[in-house]
DNA sequence: AAGGTGACTAACA
DNA sequence: ATGTTAGCCACCT
């Protein structure tokens, strides 16, 4: 059950992350102790456990941009949820895009 | 055990 | 501005 405590502290923090925000993938590092853990972050959500209760739809990259590849939780759903939970989504040609000047978290 | 991979970034050309 | 390159580091095979 137990992972890593890297991924103990990346699951306690993106469960942090208040609704109707966002956070990128290195500012999680960086809340970790380990600002060069971005793509660590990213695994992690890739492999979250389905009744984790984390908000993994509230972590995206630096450019605000949706950029999940994993089949079961596509940008579509992810875009959705953000939407639902009163983010503002561009669906750019496609590309899910959030204004991070607006709904990025700031712990 | 060792090498490959990636829901990332920042730095260059 | 857009495309490429190189670090990154825990997990997976």
């Amino acid at each position: 059950m137990k992972k890593s405590n890297l991924y103990q502290k990346i699951y306690y923090l993106t469960k942090k992350i208040p609704r109707g925000k966002v956070a990128t993938y290195g500012q999680i590092a960086a809340l970790c102790g380990s600002p060069r853990a971005a793509r660590i972050v990213g695994y992690a959500l890739h492999i979250i456990p389905e009744n984790s209760q984390i908000p993994w739809q509230r972590v995206i990259n630096r450019q605000g941009i949706i950029s999940t590849t994993c089949f079961e939780h596509p940008p579509t759903l992810q875009a959705d949820i953000l939407k639902s939970e009163g983010v503002e989504v561009n669906n750019h040609k496609g590309v899910f895009q959030i204004d991070l000047k607006k709904y990025l978290w700031r712990p």
